[in-house]
DNA sequence: AACTCGTGGCG
DNA sequence: TCGCCAAGAGT
């Protein structure tokens, strides 16, 4: 054992062992009771999404759906409906097919192989890791945005985790510092301590247990590591929504493709050029203000236009008429959901008389 | 390898 | 306000 690591009390998995036991988050819902669904369906969720966020979305979840065999056989609008505003939707899709794989091929048992787990829709190596260590106990590395954060600090290793180069040595990194025993808690309290104390702005290293050989505050480099991703111009992108209101006040709805921003969400119709609304009916003369949505690489603008509809205009489109309450029960974006909502709460709405002549 | 895929919180 | 980015995976 290295002079430093008899300072510090211990190796670095020692120390975050000892410093998660006392300081660590053990009110995680996924981890009481525990079940490698559970912990799947968590992991999947925490995706690139907070645990504040999170939380509420995994309670219904498991309600809906308590196992593999509930969520196999459930329809995709369902799981899409309860994923809603989570965004990336893929996931959802994803987590669907998976369970109808584990009820096909693995009699509706949650692989143990990390191999078999890896070959499950949406489950790559480190999401695969942190289910199996978390789940059995099973000794592998993770590297999730947290893990970057803290071994590339604590390692001083310079770049953005999101280049493949810099991420091989974050991997093995991430090996080279697993213990050999208590793998549910070690994940568990990497991950805490990036999310608590080894924070993206202000970490807090006075309660840091892996501060005393942390190249980033020995060297004060932690606002600098790790390195950032690069940046890029967000294109604006400009469509128009269609609000078709047939005189029983329900909208037209219609299930986007598979593929693409959105996939598998209901929604009511865009269009790319104005040219096309004359084809769906009459527009109202009243404006709806825009809606103004940003994505991670792009900015949107829809603007919504109140339509008339002419005899033809849905036939041969696949989709439904629903009112608006029956539209929030489904799985819709987070932006069209929220104005749907105040349209809802709005009385001239209501009032066809003033709102759509 | 670079790009796609959501949303919300933060300073 | 606005740019940044979070428990990444698929292609």
């Amino acid at each position: 054992m290295s002079r430093i690591e008899i300072e510090t009390g211990g190796d670095f998995a020692a120390r975050l062992l000892r410093w998660h036991a006392q300081h660590g988050r053990h009110d995680l819902p996924w981890l009481s009771p525990r079940s490698a669904y559970r912990v799947w369906l968590s992991e999947v969720m925490l995706q690139q999404t907070q645990v504040g966020t999170v939380t509420p979305y995994f309670h219904r979840f498991v309600e809906r759906f308590p196992d593999v065999e509930y969520l196999a056989a459930a329809p995709i609008d369902d799981v899409l409906a309860l994923w809603s505003g989570l965004g990336y939707y893929a996931r959802a899709r994803n987590l669907h097919r998976a369970a109808q794989r584990i009820v096909r091929e693995h009699e509706g048992v949650f692989p143990t192989d990390f191999d078999a787990v890896c070959a499950l829709p949406g489950i790559g190596r480190s999401t695969a890791g942190a289910i199996l260590a978390q789940a059995h106990g099973q000794r592998h590395a993770i590297l999730d945005g947290n893990v970057k954060r803290v071994l590339s600090r604590h390692s001083g290793t310079p770049g953005w985790p999101g280049e493949t180069r810099v991420a091989q040595t974050l991997w093995r990194e991430s090996e080279a510092r697993l213990p050999e025993t208590q793998l549910a808690d070690y994940t568990q309290a990497i991950m805490d301590l990036g999310a608590t104390v080894c924070t993206v702005r202000a970490p807090r290293c006075l309660l840091c247990p892996v501060s005393a050989d942390c190249v980033a505050r020995i060297e004060d480099l932690t606002t600098q590591l790790p390195g950032p991703r690069p940046k890029r111009v967000r294109p604006q992108r400009e469509q128009f929504l269609l609000l078709l209101r047939d005189p029983k006040g329900q909208l037209w709805f219609e299930r986007r493709p598979p593929c693409g921003i959105w996939g598998g969400l209901w929604c009511l119709p865009t269009l790319e050029t104005p040219e096309q609304i004359a084809d769906w009916g009459e527009a109202g003369d009243e404006p709806l203000s825009p809606i103004e949505h940003s994505f991670t690489h792009f900015d949107l603008r829809l603007k919504p236009i109140l339509l008339r509809p002419r005899g033809n205009a849905v036939q041969e489109r696949a989709g439904e008429w629903l009112t608006i309450e029956a539209a929030l029960r489904r799985g819709l974006p987070a932006p069209i959901r929220s104005r749907l909502q105040q349209l809802e709460d709005d009385p001239e709405w209501h009032a066809p008389s003033t709102a759509s002549n």
